[in-house]
DNA sequence: CGGCTTTGACCCGCGC
DNA sequence: GCGCGGGTCAAAGCCG
């Protein structure tokens, strides 16, 4: 191939590559890390991976239009000319394979990663499995006025107060996570509504209160607060398990006036 | 206007 | 009993 072909045929590769991607739409590549909602991410099935890099035109119209208008005295050369176009082709068919392999084998480990993720926030792990985020959660302290509408109301001791067995199993459920996040925004498919903020000593990030918005219904909380150690992680601690399904992804656009979906 | 965030005040348990 | 620290309340302000 000469030096004006390949020009020519790399655009038109890259146009193709662009309608592709464009035409996929939702089922486009979307395996970066940050990806906002992982419940409403559109590459949650594996069959979505498709990254078809065919180069927008057969060999069958190459073969025609190469075989148009030629003089018999330039045929030799055009012939060459296509011979070298097809073998590029070859070439660039071949990376494509590569290319969609490699993306099916990372988009594969995303999903298993994220599937891992939305256990760890969804399916509150049991207690023991905190040893692995020292320190452990400190027991939850109660005030003694508490009453009724104080779900499990307990105090340090493990004195229980007008609470029923089901609704100490409840709030007993303490989990710890820790997630790499940007912002104190962490979405985990719950609406949550902040209602206090502390500054905590030995930690200079501030430690923020959610309770779940469906409260009083909900008794789940969570505290939210970056690491002191690592900027870059979150770490969140749910008190309660939801007594509610969590609200569908369509909600959000209909939430009138939720700031915070964490 | 309803629902949310912000933030200072207050409450409560714990250690000394 | 007192002070400290964590958790919660609630008024004020913000926002769509």
């Amino acid at each position: 191939m000469d030096e004006k072909q390949r020009p020519e045929l790399r655009r038109r590769l890259a146009e193709d590559m662009a309608i592709d991607v464009a035409d996929n739409g939702e089922s486009g590549v979307c395996c970066g890390a940050g990806g906002g909602d992982l419940r409403q991410n559109p590459c949650t099935d594996e069959s979505s991976i498709s990254l078809d890099l065919s180069i927008g035109f057969s060999e069958r119209s190459l073969q025609v239009t190469t075989k148009k208008n030629l003089h018999a005295s330039d045929y030799t050369v055009k012939n060459q000319k296509k011979g070298k176009i097809e073998e590029e082709m070859k070439r660039v068919v071949e990376e494509n394979r590569r290319l969609t392999a490699m993306l099916s084998s990372i988009c594969s480990r995303h999903h298993a990663l994220r599937a891992q993720l939305i256990d760890l926030m969804t399916n509150s792990p049991a207690p023991e499995s905190q040893a692995s985020f020292p320190p452990a959660a400190a027991p939850i302290r109660r005030r003694k006025s508490e009453g009724v509408n104080r779900i499990g109301a307990a105090d340090y001791r493990g004195n229980y107060k007008e609470a029923s067995s089901e609704e100490r199993a409840r709030s007993a459920r303490v989990s710890k996570i820790c997630v790499r996040a940007d912002s104190m925004v962490m979405r985990d498919g719950y609406h949550w509504r902040k209602y206090g903020q502390k500054v905590i000593r030995d930690n200079p990030y501030p430690r923020a209160y959610f309770r779940c918005s469906f409260a009083p219904v909900c008794p789940v909380k969570k505290k939210v607060q970056r690491s002191s150690e690592d900027e870059s992680v979150l770490v969140v601690t749910y008190e309660g398990e939801h007594n509610h399904v969590q609200p569908a992804p369509a909600d959000h656009h209909h939430a009138h006036g939720l700031r915070s979906y964490c």
